[in-house]
DNA sequence: GCGATACTGTGGTCAGACCACAGAACGGGG
DNA sequence: CCCCGTTCTGTGGTCTGACCACAGTATCGC
């Protein structure tokens, strides 16, 4: 059977996931306390907190000390942290390169903008608040890319697919340093951000109209445009 | 400020993944040990595993005991790996409701194929080498399912976009469980597998004549209509 | 009845020990 | 001189025990 040496890290690991898959654990649910999984798995209590480690970047659950209800390990699923950490590192370590994560994001936000514009029932006033707050004069570089950041993210969100949700977040939290970095050297900064905005408005415009077709041409011209700009391609 | 505890195993994580950025760490070199790390950092050697733990799930690295070159902990950049573990965990604990993992997989597929077929060149060698092997009568359920699988990572790797390869791998090893069960509950499963097959064979060859929009179409329909029948929905 | 105090259990961290492992250094026999 | 077996060294993997800070709970004294 090609048994492995079974790390004992990974036996915890499995052992909490099959209680998830079984129902045994749930949102909201608290784990054993660290001594508990020890003891009851026969493993050491470092290797306990191995696996929980990895559970806890990956946004699986957050831990608190102390007592009572709130202590301790709890599960609450957040993907996004654990999403944004992963694309992050792996750019980083190179395992990504920026091109693939422009062009994945390009992917998906083709979908996000033409999926709302095709829908009947949607509800943007996120966005809009977040288009909006960008229409303020003399916002600094990295003032406007949070906003810019919020505004994608919120269309993603408005598309109630929590994977895509994550994914987009992932992905721009992993071009993030570039992006700021990229902006430092663009010579108008206010022209670039007036381009921005106008094509911000018209992206939203075009999903308002339920243009799902002239919306995904936007989008994409959109950050096809301001990657090229900024990273030199 | 709000100056954070700064957690010790989080100090450890932020200095490998400075040293990643700033390139004094890349893909084949070699970590200092983690009694080095404990002692340049200041921190304890159980802390340091827990860093080195996390990035080991999440491809970063891997880790190997024994002496010489290849001992010790290597930057290996391998994404798939952690991609599948964060998005298995993820729908395991809820975070990720199944549906929105199919349709974030229609999305990648659809951009997947509509892609490679309006390519000038595309190498499909691997593709057609799986296509091949699933006309293979009376495979089980479960062969059946490991072809398909390694036909559709087949077209998103031969994409060339490494993120999209990952993603696509993750999201179909998060659901791969579900499917395998909802397989079991087929009642004519020859009259199934037969469909599959002649489903993959048009879409292969929409790519392989180019026609972008068949393609997408084709793709579209093959994962709707069996998660449909699988997941019953 | 109420407020201050002590207790309990939690995660967070560290130090030290031992093991298995694989390469490197060393040594002896040919 | 070369080759092969032995020993040494450094690595990750694991466990144990200890201590801390913390937060809720129980207890005690008034």
């Amino acid at each position: 059977m090609s048994e492995q040496p079974a790390r004992a890290w990974r036996t915890v690991l499995e052992h909490i996931e099959s209680d998830l898959l079984d129902g045994r654990l749930g949102p909201g649910d608290r784990l054993p306390s660290e001594r508990d999984l020890s003891a009851d798995l026969g493993v050491g209590r470092s290797s306990v907190r191995e696996a929980l480690r990895v559970l806890e970047v990956m946004g699986l659950i957050r831990t608190a000390t102390g007592s009572g209800p709130q202590a301790g390990a709890i599960v609450i699923a957040t993907p996004t942290g654990g999403m944004s950490t992963l694309l992050r590192l792996q750019v980083a370590a190179q395992g990504f390169p920026l091109d693939d994560v422009v062009q994945t994001r390009l992917v998906i936000e083709d979908a996000v903008v033409s999926a709302l514009a095709a829908r009947a029932e949607r509800d943007l006033t996120e966005a809009h608040r977040v288009l909006h707050a960008m229409d303020a004069d003399h916002l600094a570089p990295a003032e406007f890319l949070v906003l810019d950041a919020q505004l994608h993210l919120a269309l993603a969100e408005s598309s109630g697919n929590t994977v895509i949700a994550a994914m987009m977040a992932g992905l721009r939290t992993a071009i993030e340093s570039y992006v700021l970095a990229g902006s430092a050297a663009i010579d108008d900064w206010d022209a670039m951000a007036d381009r921005l905005r106008a094509e911000h408005h018209a992206i939203i415009d075009a999903i308002d109209g339920g243009d799902a077709e002239a919306a995904r041409a936007l989008v994409h011209a959109h950050i096809t445009g301001y990657y090229q700009h900024v990273l030199g391609r």
